[in-house]
This record gives structure tokens, sequence and C-alpha cells, in this order.
DNA sequence: ACCTCAACAG
């Protein structure tokens, strides 16, 4: 009985010929209806079978654990008339290979231990064992197994050598599971040899995942390159994933549906839809898009390359729902600014993994959705009960650092505290920006002082803090701390010391900054380096050297240079130059209302009516928008949001009232 | 005969 065919036809014949097959027979009929998914049919045969074994026992157990049904199957394993240890050993690796049933494998292998029923651990019961430490990562209970094993010699063979292995790599203890792996150097066994070589992957070590894969090469199967491809491609070394994947096809090994899995991952690090569009040649013409690793992985490229139309035509193409690859598509929309999409498919999403919350959150921040962050939170508050990913967190104080609201900040701040999550330098530079940018520099030096593993990114952030407040001084010294640290600036520092400068009028110390960024330093200035300088000369009253450093400018002129120097004008009361901007500046942005109201805003600073008038002339008939000005305001849990004369309050009429009385009660 | 190990997605 090899096949379903040659089962079913022994099947129909023996309930024809009225005989009843043996219980052997029997058993072998329910493995194999349950290896095919039809427990029923399993169920049924057994439900009839006049006389049982142990076997048959657990032929019915196992199937039922194979589809997934393990209340059922634990059902027949607490009727079961006969049970032993492969029933136990079945029940519990059902529970380890499931989400959401570790308690009760503990509460099993426990079980098992104080043997009412007279039944021992054995090896299969072990490395079972091993790989619920592995999933929960509890190094401490793992060492405890190990110890036992080599009390009760169960520790030599490639089983339970791997699977060790596999434990202590995935509890990040990479030092024992090297141990482990040279402590049995006799005969290598190539399945510990793969988990080895993944558990240098997962620790970064690809040199010498690269040195085990080509010693006794031999040995190497699919299940080797595809660790590698993967290994790398995890690792950020897309290209040489590629290559390893070109390698493979070169060697006796035949990729399989794992493989693919793993180049679509680099391909999508890689962000090339060149090499994503031939890939996914190669899937169609193999026949692979039924594999919903392989379509999902399909869809991210697609979305990481930008291309939402073949990643929502690939997507829809799709059999089954698959949460994978709708979480890329929010991540796609979101960095396409696409948030009514990604919210559409977030909302269709019954379970919402901390994945999808997160890609969420950081879609809204990106496009400055402030509002909807906070309203996020609180939904995700209400909703889910597990403490907000790091990434979470950071999105919503970006957006209390947006919207300057020092109060929600601080709300952040100490959930932080509360919750204990790790202030890792992102969160710690997230913090620290937050606090400076809703004005409270004592706080965000407090955070800064109390972080002593500093990276350049956190003294960016501090020392453009200080700089936006005008404090040249303790920015400089910043500085020179991150200097004597030995880190180098970025752009992004020197942008900052520029905008100090140039807020407090130094004009030589921004030109030497300036002038060391390419000397010193070997960086470009980009667009927010000239535009700073232009501001700087502006606010000098130094129109003059403002159009000479415009002049020496290799790149063109853009709305934010000629902004920045339109800005200068009207500081200077400089019409005429305005004028000259002006031009220039509605060919680029001309649809773009605040660039008007900035025109008129020149002009009307020199009190000159006329030129207002030709500005608004301009504006007539264009549809042109300009994004008004609001303000909000945080009550309880909520934000709530109005502009100058709103009424869409319900209760505006109160509102205004109140407003009167208290204004009156201001003069009085 | 049944139960154990390594590689795949956001």
């Amino acid at each position: 009985m090899r096949s379903l065919k040659q089962g079913l036809i022994y099947h129909v014949h023996t309930i024809k010929a009225g005989f009843t097959p043996t219980i052997f027979s029997s058993n072998q009929l329910i493995h194999l209806y349950s290896n095919h998914g039809l427990v029923h049919e399993a169920w049924n045969l057994f439900d009839e079978m006049p006389q049982r074994n142990v076997f048959s026992w657990n032929a019915i157990i196992s199937a039922y654990i194979k589809a997934k049904n393990l209340k059922q199957a634990r059902v027949l394993f607490d009727s079961a008339s006969q049970r032993d240890l492969v029933s136990y050993n079945s029940m519990l690796s059902g529970y380890v290979n499931e989400d959401g049933f570790e308690t009760k494998a503990m509460e099993l292998f426990r079980e098992m231990q104080s043997s009412p029923h007279n039944v021992r651990i054995d090896e299969f019961s072990l490395t079972t064992m091993l790989n619920l430490i592995a999933k929960l990562a509890v190094v401490t209970y793992g060492r405890q197994l190990h110890s036992f094993m080599v009390k009760t010699g169960n520790f030599s063979s490639g089983f339970a050598v791997s699977s060790l292995i596999d434990m202590y790599s995935k509890c990040g203890c990479f030092q024992e599971a090297r141990q482990v792996f040279h402590g049995c150097d006799e005969v290598i066994d190539p399945v510990s040899k793969n988990a080895m070589v993944a558990a240098c992957c997962r620790e970064g070590e690809l040199e010498m995942a690269i040195d085990l894969f080509q010693r006794e090469s031999e040995l190497n199967d699919t299940v080797s390159w595809n660790t590698l491809i993967s290994g790398f491609a995890q690792n950020g070394y897309e290209e040489e994933s590629l290559k390893l994947f070109g390698h493979m096809s070169e060697s006796v090994c035949r990729w399989n549906e794992h493989t693919f899995s793993s180049v679509l991952s680099a391909c999508a690090g890689l962000r090339s839809l060149k090499v994503g569009k031939e890939i996914h040649a190669f899937v169609l013409k193999n026949g692979l898009t039924l594999n919903p690793f392989i379509s999902s992985g399909i869809v991210d490229v697609y979305c990481k390359c930008g291309n939402m139309r073949y990643a929502e035509s690939v997507h829809a193409g799709m059999g089954i729902r698959n949460s994978f690859s709708i979480t890329s598509m929010i991540l796609g929309h979101s960095s396409q600014g696409n948030m009514v999409k990604a919210r559409q498919l977030f909302d269709s999403l019954v379970e919402k993994s901390s994945v999808v919350w997160t890609a969420l959150f950081c879609g809204y921040v990106k496009s400055h959705q402030c509002e909807a962050v906070f309203e996020l939170l609180s939904e995700f508050r209400e909703k889910e009960s597990i403490v907000a990913e790091a990434l979470i967190i950071i999105s919503v104080l970006s957006a209390c650092a947006i919207q300057a609201a020092l109060d929600p900040g601080k709300q952040v701040h100490a959930y932080i505290l509360r919750s204990g999550i790790e202030m890792d330098k992102k969160l710690t530079s997230a913090l620290v920006d937050m606090y400076s940018k809703c004005g409270s520099l004592i706080y965000a030096e407090k955070i800064f002082q109390r972080k002593f593993d500093r990276d350049s990114i956190l003294y960016n952030v501090m020392l453009a803090g200080y700089a936006r407040h005008g404090n040249e001084q303790r920015a400089i010294q910043h500085y020179e701390e991150m200097l004597e640290r030995g880190f180098r600036p970025d752009a992004v520092t020197i942008l900052a010391l520029l905008s100090a400068c140039s807020h407090r009028g130094l004009i030589e110390l921004g030109e030497q900054f300036f002038h060391s960024m390419k000397k010193d330093y070997n960086i470009l200035p980009e667009i927010d380096h000239y535009a700073c300088m232009i501001d700087m000369y502006g606010r000098a009253n130094e129109l003059g050297k403002a159009i000479t450093f415009m002049r020496k400018i290799p790149i063109e002129l853009d709305a934010v240079t000629l902004g920045a120097f339109l800005n200068a004008c009207r500081i200077n009361g400089n019409t005429e130059l305005a004028r000259m901007a002006e031009g220039l500046l509605l060919q680029l942005e001309g649809c773009n209302g605040d660039r008007y109201v900035q025109l008129a805003n020149v002009y009307a600073a020199e009190g000159n009516w006329d030129e207002m008038g030709r500005i608004r002339k301009k504006m007539r008939g264009k549809d042109i928008k300009k994004t008004a000005g609001c303000s909000w305001l945080y009550v309880e849990n909520g934000v709530h949001i109005f502009t100058s004369g709103d009424r869409s309050h319900s209760k505006s009429e109160a509102i205004y009232l109140t407003l009167a009385s208290l204004t009156e009660e201001l003069y009085m």
C-alpha cells in the first residue's frame, strides 16, 4: 500500500468482499489517509475497527495532530485504552510544533517525568523538548536538559547533537553551540554540520560559516546551500547570496522551495526590480507559485522596489489570503504615502501581528499624519495587551517631536520606564530628539548624559537640539566631544552646526564648518547645506554674500534654495531681488500655495500692497490650495484639531460663548 | 509500523 490509490483499492476491495482487514492493515490505512489530509476517513476506519492495538491509537492520535486538531488529539490520548511512550512523544511534539501550546507541552513533559504510566524519557522526548526551549529561548532550562542527556547517555546521536546546537544558538549562546559541535569530532553528522552553519549565520560569523561549509564539502546537501544563501541574505550580503545561488545551480545539489524563499528575500533586500523579475519568471516556469512562502516573497520584492502595480497583481492572484503578503503590501503602500490603502488592508486583517501595527505606525509618521499616529496608539492599547514594539514607540515619539507635543511625549517616556523596555541606542536618540524638539533641552541632556555608549547618531540628535535652540556653544562642545571619541561627523552633523551659526549670525564660523566638511571629511554639501548658508547670510544682512555664494553652487537652484533666498530678501526688505527669485520659484513650484504666501509676505513686510495684489492675481483661477494653519489640543487620549473660526464642533456655540466671557474677564 | 534534528516570508 504505497500510494493512496493502492490503499483505496484495497479498502474498497475488503468492504466489497465483506472481510475485516487485519489490525496491521487498518493501522496502515489510517496513516495513509492521514498523510493525505483525510482525517475524517481515518477516523471512520478507526471507529469501525472491532479490535485495536496501541499502534492504532497512536496512528489516530497522530492523524489529528497532523490535522492541527490538538484538542481532539488530546481527547483521544486521554481516552486511549492503550498508551506507550510513543503516544506521549507524539502528543508532546504536537504541542511543541503548534503556537500557543507551550504550557501544555511543559505540563505533559512533567507528567512523563513523574511517570504514572510507566513511561520513561527517551531521546525522542528530549529532542522534542530542546525544540521547545529553542522556541522559548530559556537557556537555563536547556542547560538542565543538556546535563540530563549527558547523565542518561542520550547526547551523542546526530539528533541530540543537532538539536543541542540549534537550541544553544537560538538562545543566543553561540559559544556553547560551538562546544557541542566540537565535542563530537569522531564522525561529522551532516545535519549537525548544517545546524552549526546556521548557528554561525545567526551569529553573523559568515566567514566561519563558509569555512565550515567548504570543509568536508562532500557532506553538503540542499539544506547546506539553503542555509548559507539565507544566512548571507539575512546579514545584508544580498549580492553574495545571489552569487551563491548561481554556484548552487552549477553544483550537484538541486534547489527546492526553501532556496527560492531565501533568494527572494535577497532580492527584496537588494531592491532590484530587474533581478526580481528574473526570479519571478523562474518561479513561474517551475510552477512554484502555489507555495505561500514564495508567492508572498515575490509580492515583497515588488513592494520593496516600489512597484505596487506588480505587487498588487501578484497579491490578487494568490489563492488564499496570506498575512505575510498583506503585511508587505501595507509596508509598500505606507512607504509610497498611500495610507488609505494601507489602512484598508490593515483593517482586513483579523489577527494583527506586531509587524503590521509597526508598519502602519511608521507609515503615518512618514506621511506626517501625526493625529492618526496618536489615534492608532489608543487603538493599539485598547485592542492589544502586549507591550508595544520599540519601533512603535519610536514612531509615536517622532510624531510627538513633529507636533512639539511635550505631554504625550512624557507619557510615552513613562510608558517605556514602566514596561521595562530596553533603552537601546535608537530609542535613546528618539527620546532625546523628542525632548529637544518639544523645547525641553534639560530632559534631553539628562537622558543623553545617562547613556554612556553613545553613537554618532545620538551625538547628532543632541547637537541639533542645541543648534535649534541657538545655543551654538553647547552644540560645538558636543561636536568636539564627538570628535574626541573618534566619531566622524556626517552631513547631518554639519547641517546642525551650520544652522546654529545661522541663528546666531556667526558667519565666519559657519563658513569654516562649510569648508571643512569637504576638505576634512570629504562630505559633499547637499541642498539643505546650501539653503542654510543662504539663510545665514540673509539673517546677517549680507544679501551680497548670499548672491555670490549662490552663483558658486554647483547644482541647480531649487525651491529650497530659492525659498531660503526669498526669505533673506524679506528680512532685508529687498523687493527688487525678491522679484528676480520670484519668476524662477513659480516656475519650479507654481502649484504650491505656500510659495505664493511666502512671496506675498515679502511684499507685505514692505507694505507694498501693489505687489501683493499682483501675486493674488497670479493665484486666481489656478486652483491653488494653501495648507490651513491649525492648532490642536490633547484631551484625555485624543487629539482635537481646530482652525481659526472653526465651527465644526457640536458644542461650538458654547465654546465661543465661554471664550468671549474669558476674553472679557481678561480686559476687566 | 507510530514519536526526535538542520534551511523559507512580513
